[in-house]
RNA sequence: GGGCGAUUAGCUCAGUUGGUUAGAGCGCUUCGUUUACACCGAAGAGGCCAUAGGUUCGAAUCCUAUAUCGCCCACCA
């Protein structure tokens, strides 16, 4: 008779178990069936800015979970883990805990200053690493990469320098989103507009200026170029084509032309907008349209170069009410009020957008080039394609499924609307851009050029450039490696929706480009962990679920299991204590059926596992029902849906109705060795079943098994998944 | 303005391609300390599946409209 404690206590055991499975290497997939079909997942890799949260635990509970199953299934299972640089993110956090001590990155100079980033980073690293495999992540560390190290960095230069060579990769001087917080240029999806009050301001530019405008930014006017109308609005087609001449605006001299534009709502304001090529994105494209000049009023600290004394070299919005006292004292304002606007701001630093003309870094999305090697659905080899439609092509023809479905659509979406991805940031942490200057000459490579007198650009690469090249880089593109021809395309891509575009779009354009291939097969979305009133996590609010404080309180399992059980793909989710308590209580309920199997046995059970009464026939019915069920759910990403099936089947079929009608036929010796080897069959099953969901819980029982010679198997992790 | 989604038990949500009395967790009521488990068991209350039409032998599930809520994109300056 074999002795087990009362209650599962999970802190006991974890790390014993973790080391178990970390010791038997078979997280690395080389140690697994050569023969084996492989199954890849490369992980999304965490920011090194900070610790474990709850969505780290749902990506690595769900990604965790896949891999299990199919290791158990006899793939041979890859689950490549990493971390990322996450430039903006990291270098801002360090210059934040530098400025407690006032100090600032210019005071140490781009050297001393990454040295002072690439510590927290690595420090930042190793908390959040340890912290996933507290999380049960049976990934293969000894393929750990980082998007910042020299296998990355060669992946980077070397897909720089292609596209740089297919003209894919090119610089201009255009309209960008200025971050003046973070004195950085950003891409246009890390724009987040949010709602403000702002003044509406209706004027005229001079006493005869024959159309009057309206703004919430008088101060961008300064730059303003032309005036534009609606083509069909009757108030202003006398004007339409005219160039009007003001002498002094706050003093400037304006030449506004009137141009007509689709663009224009005839109802609001005035019907007319003045036109600021320089300082807006949409005023840039109107002057691209009708061949206006630009000029620039605003530098990149957000404030005014040009103007009356006491409007140069303010800030815009000193500048702002300077002006708008201008127009009240010459009577030029017309109408002054409150509306609500959305003003553009940055994702990471929360600063203003400031949009002003500056040379940088592009890929092309729409220019046409020839694709050398296509594996991809519906794509030659040699053709002629643009970047947008190797990302469309692949989710169109189902290469990659979308899952849920209805995101596809989301994504087509954004690929319409999409322009030119701006590459180039101006900070000093991240992969630096491989060109090179020395006077007139340029030079672009993977490798800096001989000689002397050469500059590198100073700028650094959005960190989603990097991000793009994941699913291959970690495998050792750009070298035709073992890992590369094996593992790639992966098969699952598993994160949350709100990176869909920032970084699933990116891999499958980079992937499609650069090796022909798509990253993935599957990609599986997400939602977001709530609390349980549904509304978003945050400090303010103190609603915040540590996973960290969860797995010490009612086991990692647990957790684990809270996580999948009753949320849909996709959906958002709500997340209680309460639920995670439950959870605990389940595994409890496990731990318990086995106490109770274990003390009936008399050694190994050797009889068949042969129905004799209707409660045998039932469960071992119920049982294969709960097999093809769970696996079938498993095979399309429905985890809940097996997670469910696998809860009730242990609590209302086996430990209920089961092992109660189990007692008396124990006690009945024509009924006793079979019903022994029915229980064991259904407990070690559903050990088996249960494994992926709740790896620490089901390991240490059967390692209990084990121990005593019940099983031959020494890791549960590594057993034979059920089939029938 | 464009797109997507949601509306199911007191709360938070599942419900696979339309198919018998609609499920779970938590909460609630009553009873029970019989040696697996009180982190439990038994029994139970609680739902015209948002509303109105339609398709069908049959609709929570498919279609149309309406209402309310949420998210994403655009950026009316």
């Amino acid at each position: 008779m074999i002795e087990l404690e009362k209650n599962y206590n999970a802190s006991e055991h974890e790390q014993t178990i973790y080391k178990l499975w970390l010791d038997s290497g078979k997280f690395n997939p080389d140690n697994l069936e050569e023969a084996a079909e492989p199954f890849t997942i490369i992980m999304p890799p965490p920011n090194v800015t900070g610790t474990l949260h709850v969505g780290h635990a749902l990506f690595v509970t769900i990604q965790d979970t896949l891999i299990r199953r199919k290791r158990m299934q006899g793939y041979k299972a890859l689950w490549l883990p990493g971390t990322d640089h996450a430039a903006i993110a990291t270098q801002s956090k360090v210059e934040k805990l530098l400025f407690k001590y006032g100090i600032r990155r210019s005071d140490l100079g781009r050297e001393q200053f990454l040295k002072k980033v690439e510590e927290f980073a690595q420090e930042s690293h190793d908390t959040i690493i340890n912290q996933l495999k507290g999380m049960g992540a049976s990934a293969d560390w000894s393929r750990e990469a980082y998007t910042l190290d020299e296998p990355r960095e060669k992946a980077v230069r070397t897909a720089f320098k292609s596209m740089y060579d297919d003209g894919l990769i090119y610089q201009e001087n255009k309209v960008i989103n200025w971050d003046v917080k973070g004195q950085t240029v950003i891409s246009d999806d890390e724009v987040v507009h949010v709602e403000r009050d702002a003044k509406l301001y209706t004027f005229k530019y001079s006493h005869d200026f024959p159309i009057a405008i309206a703004t919430t930014r008088p101060e961008t006017k300064l730059g303003d170029t032309a005036v534009a109308v609606h083509p069909d609005d009757k108030r202003y087609q006398q004007f339409i084509g005219q160039t009007i001449e003001v002498e002094d605006f706050c003093g400037e001299k304006l030449s506004l032309k009137i141009i007509a534009d689709e663009h224009i709502d005839p109802e609001f304001g005035t019907g007319a907008l003045g036109v600021t090529p320089a300082h807006s994105m949409v005023d840039a494209e109107m002057a691209e349209r009708n061949n206006l000049p630009f000029i620039q009023v605003i530098n990149e600290f957000g404030k005014m170069t040009v103007g009356s004394p006491e409007i140069i070299d303010t800030k815009t919005t000193v500048a702002r009410e300077v002006i708008a006292d201008w127009l009240k004292q010459n009577n030029l304002l017309e109408k002054e009020e409150d509306i609500k606007q959305n003003v553009a701001t940055a994702e990471r630093t929360g600063g203003i957008i400031e949009p002003l003309p500056k040379k940088q870094w592009f890929i092309a999305v729409n220019k046409p080039f020839i694709l050398k090697h296509s594996e991809l659905d519906g794509i030659e080899s040699g053709q002629e394609v643009t970047l947008k439609q190797l990302m469309k092509q692949v989710i169109q023809s189902s290469q990659i499924s979308v899952n849920p479905d209805r995101f596809s659509k989301t994504y087509f979406h954004w690929i319409d609307n999409l322009r030119d991805w701006c590459i180039s940031r101006q900070i000093w942490y991240g992969h630096r851009i491989p060109v090179w200057y020395k006077g007139a000459e340029t030079y672009c490579g993977v490798e800096a050029p001989d000689g002397d007198g050469w500059e590198q650009d100073p700028d650094t690469l959005d960190t989603w450039f990097s991000s793009g090249l994941w699913t291959f880089s970690t495998l050792g593109w750009p070298d035709q490696t073992k890992d590369l021809k094996t593992f790639h395309p992966t098969d699952v891509l598993e994160t949350g929706y709100d990176i869909l575009f920032f970084w699933i779009a990116r891999m499958i354009l980079m992937s499609t480009y650069n090796t022909g291939q798509i990253p993935f097969k599957n990609i599986y979305l997400h939602g977001m962990v709530r609390d349980d009133k549904n509304r978003k996590m945050s400090k303010s609010l103190g609603n915040i679920i540590d996973p960290l404080d969860m797995n010490e309180k009612y086991g990692t399992d647990a957790l684990r299991f809270a996580l999948i059980f009753n949320t849909a793909p996709g959906t958002d989710m709500a997340l209680a204590e309460n639920k995670i308590k439950g959870m605990k209580h389940f595994g409890n309920k496990i731990w318990n059926i086995s106490r109770f199997v274990l003390a009936n046995l008399e050694g190994k059970p050797n009889a068949e596992v042969e129905p004799q009464t209707d409660a045998d026939k039932l469960i071992l019915e119920q049982l294969k029902e709960t097999i093809t069920i769970s696996t079938k759910a498993l095979d399309e990403f429905r985890l809940h849906e097996a997670a469910q099936k696998l809860y009730d089947f242990v609590w209302h079929d086996f430990a209920d109705v089961y092992l109660e009608a189990s007692k008396s036929q124990l006690e009945n010796e024509s009924t006793r060795t079979s019903t022994q080897a029915i229980l064991f069959h259904c407990l070690t099953t559903s050990f088996k079943l249960l494994h992926p969901f709740m790896p620490f819980l089901t390991e240490t029982l059967w390692q209990t098994l084990y121990n005593n010679q019940l099983v031959e198997e020494p890791l549960l992790m590594i057993a034979k998944w059920p089939t029938e």
